[in-house]
DNA sequence: CGCAGCTTGTTCTCTTTTTCACAAGCTCTT
DNA sequence: AAGAGCTTGTGAAAAAGAGAACAAGCTGCG
């Protein structure tokens, strides 16, 4: 407990944990939850980087924020391991979210099975359009945006979709942030301006083409003809494989052959 | 040209984009649409981090990548700085993209107006479900994944939306590779294994809602009671507001007061 | 025409994030 | 029960990114 255990110090412990590390931590996640189905109790860093293409020192120093418990030589227990991390980003309790925009994407989201196998749960769906309100979404019933407040005094929901249109979408938030909604998953094409204490984390399908459209270069000025070569482009890397997961954190480009 | 115009040297012009930047890129594209519909032609990168709450300095520096035509006293020219951002992004031309999986997701995505103005164009859409090959989707008709290879010698696109359940992702993937896709927007939860040269993007809302659960820390004790004080939690910002657009670069609390 | 006022492109500094490297720590074998 | 063989946690180095600061450069006013 000198050096290994060097949690009580409160190093990381205590510190609020970077995004980039709590985008991986939803990713281990996700395999944890493969594992534990194939009953894998145990499972090393070494072998995570192999699944899951981040770096194991990366995955280790993540790891540090939760405090300790992998077992020098053995490695970690995947229950455990799965449990602590669930605690950490507070899914380990059902968390309730709220959706605004019931249209093709909000309807998309509300129907996605993979929320609740992380305990996200949407409880309410609202609208502002007439033709809507009232009208089921899957297991809801859409509501009047208006009620919005009004409704999550009941619900208590602290985490809300926003999946409007642009023009509407800062009236939204405002309206949201007044319901006591804390952190908003914004859809919309739009800087919304918010307080302090509300934390908004957007997501753009048409970002992510762009930036997929710009790795295009290069080829298409004939048609196939690969006899340059991609590895200039993508720099030179150990033989491996992989794309990681989590949009942001990997350079993107950081493959690996197919087998491994 | 001396000091100002110094990109001859190749310094930026030239190398590859950074991630970062290029989602940035995509960003202000979305901004310049706006301004140029209020017919402003100049703007200042002064103005731009007004209203897009990305730093001035970051925004000159990520158009040095694109050469320079800012003209100092002065600004930019919005129609041209829009050009030069989609040519970069190769979306001043059409991007024709194919969409494999038509559930709920794929289905909005077809259907989103935004990938249009970005001139990126779903120009087919695939399924293995029987009961939904021959349907139509929206425009489109579905056609069997396994015809991929083949109407894509035709199509020739060479982005692909993959939208299918996870088990099945990386067999499509393999499919996409085989037909000539070059870069993959994977928003099933699986980490996909690729050649070299495609390029993986992955999107996945579970991680994003994850990230926001985790912010929420430190108020759920009990149930509003706002009393402590969330500034603790956030950190010590301006009063200002705003939460950046792209999802990852600024540190989500880069804010700025509503009116300067 | 020349100076005052802004704004760009870029260099430098600072911060954040990733990766390396290794002492410390289990386990299991002999 | 002592050593071989792995694996963890973390300090230190490297890399990447963001922001401040400033020289160079337009513009337009007086």
């Amino acid at each position: 407990m000198s050096t290994l255990a060097r949690s009580k110090n409160g190093k990381n412990k205590t510190g609020k944990v970077p995004v980039p590390t709590l985008e991986r931590l939803a990713t281990y996640l996700r395999f944890l939850g493969d594992w534990e189905q194939a009953n894998i109790d145990t499972i090393s860093s070494a072998e995570v980087e192999r699944q899951t293409g981040i770096n194991a020192a990366q995955f280790r120093k993540d790891l540090s924020y939760l405090g300790e418990f992998g077992k020098p030589g053995v490695g970690y227990n995947v229950p455990d391991l799965h449990n602590r991390i669930a605690s950490k980003l507070k899914i380990d309790r059902e968390q309730r979210v709220i959706l605004v925009g019931a249209g093709n994407l909000g309807s998309a989201l509300v129907g996605y099975p993979g929320l609740n196998e992380y305990r996200f749960n949407i409880v309410a769906a609202f609208d502002n359009n007439p033709g809507k309100i009232g009208r089921p979404l899957w297991d809801l019933t859409i509501q009047d945006v208006l009620t919005l407040k009004e409704v999550n005094q009941r619900l208590r929901a602290r985490i809300a979709i926003l999946a409007v249109p642009a023009t509407a979408a800062q009236q939204v938030a405002d309206l949201m942030v007044d319901a006591g909604i804390r952190a908003i998953l914004n859809f919309a094409p739009v800087l919304l301006r918010v307080p302090d204490h509300v934390f908004v984390r957007n997501v753009s399908f048409v970002q992510e083409l762009a930036v997929l459209s710009y790795h295009l270069s290069g080829e298409e000025t004939e048609l196939s003809a690969d006899t340059s070569g991609p590895a200039a482009a993508n720099g030179s890397l150990p033989d491996g494989v992989v794309a990681p997961l989590p949009a942001s954190h990997a350079p993107s480009h950081e493959l690996r052959k197919h087998r491994a």
